[in-house]
DNA sequence: TTGTAGGCGTTATCAT
DNA sequence: ATGATAACGCCTACAA
């Protein structure tokens, strides 16, 4: 239990004073390299360990973004922070993930735990629920902030996401083409930006070929048991729709699992697309044609569009909508490629 | 661009000392109720956040943790995280998680900065390549730490893990019953504990059966792309083994696809068992067996370890393993349940 | 029950 | 090229 090293008693092994052992760490100022190199040895012989939390206090400012997430379940919100992180580690800058879970209450007690350890940046993918007076509160803390992937609480701050609408007519486009009439919208949490525009996509579509038209909508958490089970009761309800647009992959795994367990003559009738096309959407039977959105792009113009604030806080907030592209397999009835 | 509300303005505001002020904040000391009220409220009027930054250089303790995990794509790592944050949370502990990417270099800048950051606490995940220097360094910096899943670093720290011999036993054992002789491992990176467990205890399944022996192990990141070429080439190659066993659930979707696409014929006659138990092992067709770890289960563990650590400095390290399952499906050949 | 004073480890400013 | 000194915002004795 000794006492801590600090940069005064590196100063005084080495010799000088501590605001010359400062510059020394920071690599800065204008130093004589013996000077550099007696320091060094000091701080290694001594054991010494930078605090960055005093740095951060007197210099007001942490080197840390933080970042709140939904849910880690999802690959595809994954896949962004990835190169997220990637991308501000090359500025040195630490990224700290937390998790809310979809509750809205849990995302508001992260967000103050994050400002309460001053995060110099801010990047937020709200959860479901996320009302108003969020958005307001996140504009209000003047921490440079970047929402994405969910529009919800991009008031008056920087969005970095994917254009869904688009993202939706190219599915109904690529099955209208195959010839699919009735539709059905499986998964994607009511109230969520991404369902409302895939939706909105799909049912412009729809609209421009007489006698297409969505069947139904089934509103749920994005995953693929609770597919299982709607698509399950779907089939046992009612007549069987010509296509089912999945809101992402794994509703689709879910949907064929359905499909195979309670109706296994129609796995080849049905035709199916979904959105974000995770690794196992090609190694699925069959193989599913999905709509690709690269979160991995989307991380990275998040970490410009977020940088971009941080180093001039007078920025205007700006809105990136990146295009999602249809990546055809065999589940929307093609052909094998 | 005004400045920032201190502790000292919502004192003056409330007329009292910043003492005082201190103590409402934190809920502690003896206070008139009239007086915590007043300070409450002068809080509110100012729009004071807390600067958990100021409190912790003075406190010496940041009421974070930190957590290292070499790759976000692998969800059962996921689930752990998850149940490890909700359970810090309960104690107010932030946890900040980072992310090596396999990557030794990265996780050592990774645990220098959070060091840096004054976690109060640490989870390791080692990533692929950690070496002993990096265990002493861990054990060397006197934060309470424990060491997950992959049992790398555990030289003198805590370990929370599962009983890997045992799973690749289970697996072997269930196999072996089906009449399986041949067979093969397939993924999972070479100089990992678990990889080298598992197949460990599978060879012990195997010798006790005359005739049943491993034809072949092929390491690799165990990921579906990767698992799907190796068992293309696996069958181009050679014969075809009863059964393999797949360092988990990705591997095993890989290995139908590829099965699939090459020897369609062999898909109901090579039987799999693989590692896990994720979500869409249910979902996959045929529903894949796995040897089921719980990872939410660990994360528990890990958080009742880390806690007691850092409430009682002098604790011993310990070791927990936990027993893995195995989740019979169709996979390994048995009927539908 | 409340106030006073000093310090946590670093960096910025101004001298020298 | 280097040093002295004063913050940064909060907490903890101890005193009143």
């Amino acid at each position: 239990m000794n006492k801590r090293v600090t940069l005064a008693d590196v100063a005084a092994h080495a010799g000088v004073s501590r605001a010359t052992a400062s510059l020394v760490i920071r690599d800065a100022g204008n130093l004589a390299d013996s000077t550099r190199e007696r320091v060094r040895s000091s701080m290694l012989a001594l054991g010494y360990v930078y605090h960055r939390g005093a740095a951060s206090l007197r210099a007001s400012q942490t080197k840390t973004v933080g970042l709140i997430l939904p849910d880690p379940a999802y690959a595809f919100m994954g896949e962004m922070a990835i190169s997220l992180e990637s991308a501000l580690a090359e500025r040195g800058l630490l990224l700290l993930t937390a998790n809310a879970f979809e509750d809205p209450q849990r995302q508001e007690r992260l967000l103050r735990a994050l400002i309460e350890n001053q995060v110099d940046g801010l990047v937020v993918l709200p959860a479901l629920g996320t009302d108003e007076a969020f958005a307001d509160r996140l504009a209000a803390t003047g921490i440079p902030t970047v929402v994405t992937i969910r529009a919800e609480a991009a008031h008056r701050t920087t969005y970095v996401g994917i254009d869904n609408v688009r993202g939706g007519e190219l599915a109904g486009e690529h099955l209208l083409a195959h010839g699919c009439r009735q539709f059905v919208y499986l998964g994607g949490l009511v109230g969520l930006r991404p369902r409302q525009d895939r939706m909105t996509g799909l049912n412009a579509a729809l609209a421009r070929v007489p006698g297409a038209r969505l069947v139904a909508h089934r509103p749920g958490p994005a995953l693929g048991r609770w597919a299982r089970d709607a698509a399950a009761r779907l089939l046992a309800e009612g007549p069987v729709p010509d296509a089912i647009v999945c809101h992402n992959d794994p509703v689709a795994f879910g949907v064929y699992r359905a499909l195979r367990d309670v109706a296994p003559h129609l796995v080849d009738r049905v035709r199916v697309v979904a959105f974000d096309d995770v690794d196992e959407a090609a190694l699925w039977e069959p193989p599913i044609s999905s709509v690709a959105a690269n979160g991995r792009e989307v991380g990275r113009r998040t970490a410009t569009a977020l940088l971009r604030l941080m180093d001039d806080p007078l920025a205007e907030p700006e809105v990136v909508l990146l295009q999602p592209e249809l990546v055809v397999r065999r589940s929307c009835g093609c052909p094998a490629a």
